[in-house]
DNA sequence: TGACCAACATACCAACTGGTTGGTATTTAT
DNA sequence: ATAAATACCAACCAGTTGGTATGTTGGTCA
């Protein structure tokens, strides 16, 4: 294939498939174990390609964690709990599409910056900072809808909006962690069930109600997880 | 100092120390990223000791996990909450109590079976499975006083003692990686307390009680974390 | 047309990787 | 006392690591 230089820059064809590599590998194996070499073969460039795009691999690293953001903030703007009119709908709507997309293994649903956080929160602070922005970036997200729920529904709490968006990405992140180890997603959509169900219990308003029962149905049921200590 | 060898089989004076010195780096720099010779430096032993005691870097790992295991069993088994005679409020103790021991650096606070199982559960299939045993076996000995609440309250939701288990331990481990992205143990804290309130709503009973209001006051205020998207 | 530059590629390097070898000192069983 | 086993050490090894030095190619623009 030819190159496709439109002198753009920041858009070598290079760069982009390196960026997806390392979405894959690092999410499958982490960022440490995961080398240069792995990176330029799953991309199908070589080590100077790397380097002329990268200053280093922490910057790879870096770069990977912006393009998560980037990729994902897209996923979620697209998807339709948007459309819901009652804000709490929505931010239920948020959490079902969450839930939905939990499927496979776990190196495909699991989270890139997540993952590396793990790994580089003392070693790397550059990864650290942009995971960071990753993570609380995407609650902020949610905080306008979660406020919104709680005007609307005269909610006032101990917790503040900014707390429970914060929650919620605790939450799937550790949900993740145990989808890991038991190599089950069902493991990680309990929690998410847990989730809808502990927000369904904070906006349930025993008079009032909003366009529709705060307090109402769970979408599914909790199973059991099978695996268990020796 | 001399050598304290008992001929007591599996407690050596080097495996103990590489033992510790992998809890403490592997916590602070992940599992891939934490190489022999650095336990080695770490512990004080030569890498002729190291492979002495373990096979491959693989069964330290596999070790280290159940070194884990059995260090915090003994915490948690001290720990003076197993003394309360409500289960509801046994349960709320072990919450309580994880929640006071999050403080400090997070390499200080978080869980090495959680950051191991994130970088090894594809590529480490034994560390995974050791990971696993040590998470879900904690969250065993939780079952029996949720069951019991459960009963002595006449709760009886979608849910079983073993998924909200398991819920605990997810949203523990997600607020590990939130306290490492943000480099803050209160952010940890926060999400602590919302499955305490969590827990608290779903063993509020509206006519009869436990022996403590289950309904009750927070521990805790919610704070905001300082973070966000930049 | 030709200077310039981004976008790659090839070949190479010192440092480090997990792991091995052959050995010695200490303990335990007989 | 002695044989066998355990616990540990120093030196070494082949392969891999992140990173660099030195190209080559093709599009852009004065």
């Amino acid at each position: 294939m030819p190159r496709p230089t439109r002198h753009q820059p920041e858009r070598g064809d290079a760069r982009t498939r390196l960026l997806d590599a390392a979405r894959d590998i690092i999410r499958a194996q982490g960022f440490a174990a995961t080398s240069v070499d792995a990176l330029c073969r799953e991309a199908g460039v070589t080590k100077g390609a790397f380097f002329h795009h990268f200053e280093s691999k922490e910057a790879l690293g870096v770069a990977a964690a912006a393009y998560w953001s980037e990729t994902t903030s897209a996923l979620f703007a697209a998807a339709p709990y948007h459309a819901l009119p009652d804000p709490y709908d929505r931010l239920m709507g948020y959490l079902a599409f969450r839930r939905q997309i939990i499927a496979g293994g776990p190196a495909e649903f699991t989270c890139l910056v997540g993952t590396m956080t793990q790994e580089a929160f003392a070693s790397h602070p550059a990864i650290r900072q942009a995971c960071a922005a990753s993570i609380f970036g995407h609650a902020a997200t949610l905080e306008p809808d979660i406020a919104a729920a709680m005007a609307t529904r005269g909610i006032a709490g101990d917790w503040t909006a900014a707390s429970l968006a914060a929650h919620t990405q605790a939450v799937l992140q550790g949900a993740f962690i145990l989808a890991k180890a038991s190599g089950d997603a069902a493991t990680a959509r309990d929690s998410v069930d847990h989730l809808m169900r502990y927000i369904a219990l904070l906006f349930a308003t025993s008079g009032a109600g909003g366009t529709s029962g705060a307090g109402g149905r769970q979408p599914h049921k909790t199973t059991r997880t099978k695996e268990s200590t020796p």
